[in-house]
DNA sequence: AGCTCTTATGAATCATTGA
DNA sequence: GTCAATGATTCATAAGAGC
């Protein structure tokens, strides 16, 4: 089956995945439903039976996953009664017990959360984007995403001590040395895995569970271009715009036919683009 | 049992505590040795006893904490065979078994630390600092710890101090003036769950396991002046110190006989200063 | 064009009200 | 009582308007 660069689906992920093949994806990413109580908000599954409603959909996450892809979950449990809930922890353990590899989890600081005055909490401004995957090697293009260096760094360069100098070993032996003069004329720096985005929404219709600086990240920093890209939880499209404005293929699912059709317009300017360059790129299908 | 404002006791927590009576302490706030496989390092507890080796000393903190103080625990799973570990999730899981309510996550966000480069994985730069307590009801002082407006906030007010107020005033009615009225005097906002903090190490004979700033800032917020402070793996007594700063009376206990020594010999100013003002506090024996 | 200033808007929480 | 909906609170951004 020929499909265009980025595809969206209608349908619950569960039942749609088991029309692709095995080892298809290079990566997958979402931002799923929120575990909520109240019907008439997306999604609406409890929190206590959240994991049991994942797991089925992450075991069709593995098997459509490459040995050298990457599975990148955002993701934040909710405050009930005081407490922070449980299900995002509990669901990183049964994960593992799928076959999963926790490999990282990293933060997504989000610079300008949502306001708010409360007795006993301050304003949540973090969520989780925890990696998962099949085998230890993986694809990870580090390069990709390096930053302009630091403040701290240029601090740290200026004054450089005898102890930075001269390569000394880590205090707790370790073994891993730190040789800061080798960074002395670069401008810029790896990473961390602390990510600093803002909440940005230029989309009114539909609240965007993610801004796309962070799949943008996350699909420079684990495929290459032509790679084969899966949200199957797209929402209103978010992941598949960005995948295709960075020359991966990808499919998208989504259940709410109202998301399908606002992610599938969204999509039109950003395929006509590609097919313009004469791009195409095929998703195997079983 | 008369005791000095700030003090450090040697042992093992888990028996030194059995001294101490029931809801003692307004917080316990640790960053606990952190589980290693290598024999030398501090601790030496392997990951996957972990949980089972703090379960009793954490059911001694619950009996010493007041019903309104908070228990906050710094720390971070480690690396291994590639994958995260799974201690410190599993330990939250055990803690609320326990009858201890998971309140909150603060992210530590370590903004200089060194410069690393592996295969698969950038450098950490995150620490959990867990928050624990027994009752919904706890105290918490936020307006103690607000910070600074951001650049936003100081670019307007900046630029108001520049203008003639005499002109603006004249102006009555326009949203312009209306928004000067709401700033003056508002230079603070109320932070977020997540801490940028430098991790500052200033003391070479021990590999200090927070920075100063950590332990301000949580001390500030859950207790008062007076308040009693333990800090149950103190090290080289960084939370004693600071608390005797703060001018809170502080219990540390630690196992290992050079870091009693080195800790007690910090405090000795501290504890100097707070004496010559005429202050000293008690802290409840059995 | 560059400034300066305005305003919309966020996967938020809590307390209260109503069914 | 329990559960669901509503209103109040509040700040960092970006984009837009105005000079």
């Amino acid at each position: 089956m020929r499909v265009t660069t980025a595809e969206i689906k209608q349908g619950d992920c569960l039942k749609v995945l088991q029309d692709f093949a095995d080892n298809t994806f290079d990566l997958i990413i979402t931002s799923p439903p929120y575990a909520d109580r109240r019907k008439h908000t997306y999604g609406g599954v409890p929190p206590e039976k959240y994991v049991e409603w994942f797991l089925p959909r992450s075991e069709q996450f593995l098997r459509v996953l490459k040995p050298t892809g990457t599975f990148v979950l955002n993701i934040k449990e909710k405050v009930e009664n005081g407490e922070r809930h449980t299900f995002v922890i509990e669901l990183i353990l049964s994960l593992r017990r799928q076959g999963w590899l926790w490999t990282e989890e990293f933060i997504w600081h989000k610079k300008n959360c949502y306001p708010g005055k409360w007795p006993n909490r301050f304003r949540d401004s973090w969520e989780r984007c925890l990696q998962f995957n099949k085998t230890r090697k993986f694809k990870m293009n580090q390069g990709a995403v390096m930053v302009p260096m630091g403040d701290w760094a240029k601090t740290r360069l200026k004054a450089l001590g005898k102890n930075d100098v001269v390569r000394f070993d880590s205090q707790v032996g370790s073994g891993f040395g730190k040789n800061i003069a080798n960074w002395k004329g670069r401008d810029l720096a790896y990473p961390t895995n602390v990510l600093h985005l803002a909440t940005e929404c230029g989309n009114k219709s539909h609240s965007a569970a993610f801004p796309p600086a962070l799949p943008e990240w996350f699909i420079k920093l684990f495929t290459d271009e032509g790679d084969s890209v899966l949200d199957p939880f797209v929402g209103s499209g978010t992941t598949c715009a960005v995948a295709a404005r960075l020359r991966r293929q990808s499919v998208g699912i989504e259940l709410h036919r109202q998301y399908v059709e606002l992610a599938q317009q969204d999509l039109k300017s950003a395929d006509w683009q590609l097919l313009e360059k004469g791009k195409r790129y095929e998703i195997r299908k079983r």
